[in-house]
DNA sequence: TGAAACTAGTTTCCAAGTCAAATAAATTGA
DNA sequence: TCAATTTATTTGACTTGGAAACTAGTTTCA
């Protein structure tokens, strides 16, 4: 028997990998019917949350690179969820703003990524998910 | 203060994706070295852990899908590191071999890899890991 | 002051990824 | 037996994402 075991298995980065494609693989599915990728949706419930933010500080709360939410935002603002302002303290800044449609569609979409959380939840005790859930924030 | 708490904080497949992000971003920096993806270095771990694979079980295994696999191994086989074959039994399939530059090249990262998941697994106590991966393991 | 250095965001360009169709081999069953 | 169907992989058109260059506004300090 040729076969020795895949010495990769055991590295967190491919597990990690693995867990993070299945997730987001079934999370865009879902959110496909909303015509959004998961990003989009990120970007929103930032800029939900309250404060005032600039491209930089979105770019990094939703996980992507300013190149990439440059264009994410033009193709948002195209549809009417978000737009700019350039910032009144320093003009080089840029801040997004939620359009009301955009919260609308926010509220909608976000019922369909909470029940998609439900489900993650379900396959794991409560305890397993409390530990995930520390270590990976220390991982970061 | 109008900031509240923003709402995709708590959801796993934004810790994931964080996590996630995190760390494929200082492995692939430290594979940069070697001029190689970490998809690159999957596929190659595969194959030489002995058995005969088709593109498609090396698609499911290195986490790629199909035709992203095709090209990645279009370069591969460019830059000497494995080799295609048609399958014996069904010659719709293709096997796909390492070179022994491309067993040696990958033992060289492989070092790499190793060494920057110990500075991974310093990050965590033992049983926290091992429930990490558990669970993770069972959220594909 | 104001030139040099720095920073935020966008644009450009190219490499790489995706979806759907094409190709080619195997299997099914009338 | 051989046409129809199914399966494995690749291809081609198109889209996306990232590094580096660019633009414009701010800070530094001589």
């Amino acid at each position: 028997m040729s076969a020795q075991k895949k010495h990769f298995e055991n590295h967190l980065s491919y597990v990690l990998a693995a867990a993070h494609r299945s997730i987001s693989k079934s999370l865009s599915d879902r959110l496909k019917k909303h015509g959004i990728k998961i990003e989009a949706w990120r970007v929103m419930e930032c800029l939900d949350a309250g404060d005032l933010l600039t491209m930089g500080q979105l770019a990094e709360q939703a996980l992507v690179n300013p190149p990439t939410l440059s264009k994410l935002v033009d193709r948002m603002v195209l549809d009417g969820l978000v737009h700019r302002r350039v910032a009144d303290e320093d003009h080089r800044q840029v801040n997004l703003l939620l359009t009301s449609l955009g919260r609308m569609r926010m509220i909608q979409i976000r019922k369909d990524v909470d029940d998609e959380d439900l489900n993650l939840a379900a396959m794991l005790d409560d305890t397993s998910m409390e530990v995930l859930r520390q270590a990976l924030a220390k991982l970061c």
